[in-house]
DNA sequence: TTTTAATATACGGTTGAACATATATATGAT
DNA sequence: ATCATATATATGTTCAACCGTATATTAAAA
């Protein structure tokens, strides 16, 4: 994990709105960020790929669902940038309604209960 | 200034390389970028235009030299990113090397003194 | 084993950003 | 006014990254 390439992964519109709700509501499969973002599956898989494949985030499968986290091993430095970009983004559109519409989802597989 | 604005102007390695130089040494003139880098001037030039235009810096003029610094108005989270920037570069290459190599260079525009 | 749901990958097309080179502008000195 | 130095911009090209659509994989249920 070098800085260049978690500012890369992070300059990207639909990468930067999955990290910032997985920044506020922790752990999210890929159904969630499709139905909170409003965006195709495929477009929201590729991106998770990426920053799996980049370090940015892990993946852990559960039967169907494969829920994605932003990594934990993160070093110091990128936990600060990480800091830094929720901040910035939490009181800002779109980023706030995509939490909004998430916390709005019916039948979140990570849900204690489903309606 | 938006997070996402920030990250594109960080995700480059040139743009990358001037900040982070900028963040170790302050204010730098277009002259002392091209030499700790080695990259043409009109490429340095080019690349600090758009970092003044998305606001990331801000540049001053000095008889010939223009001298550009990281901007000194940037949100509470923007500086919190660059901290992490600084710190995550500040041991690697090629930011270390950038660094040893500006202040090898003689003759700088800013300094108390010129050889 | 067939089906259904969730997720991943493959493919071809499009575009924005970076590049090198050349030239323009601006400032101060002669 | 001419020249030299520092910096900025213009132009045409190249390439990486994103996109939509279609299809493949994986896991559980019927």
């Amino acid at each position: 994990m070098d800085p260049l390439e978690l500012f890369k992964q992070l300059s990207d519109t639909t990468r930067l709105r999955c990290l910032a709700l997985m920044s506020s509501a922790g752990e999210l499969c890929v159904c969630e960020l499709t139905h909170a973002l409003d965006l195709s599956q495929p477009k929201i898989s590729r991106h998770l790929a990426q920053l799996r494949e980049s370090g940015v985030v892990q993946s852990r499968r559960a039967g169907h669902w494969v829920h994605y986290r932003i990594h934990e091993d993160l070093p110091e430095w990128a936990v600060l940038i990480i800091q830094g970009m929720q901040a910035g983004t939490e009181r800002e559109e779109p980023y706030r309604s995509d939490l909004q519409i998430l916390k709005g989802m019916p039948n979140r597989p990570g849900a204690p209960c489903c309606a």
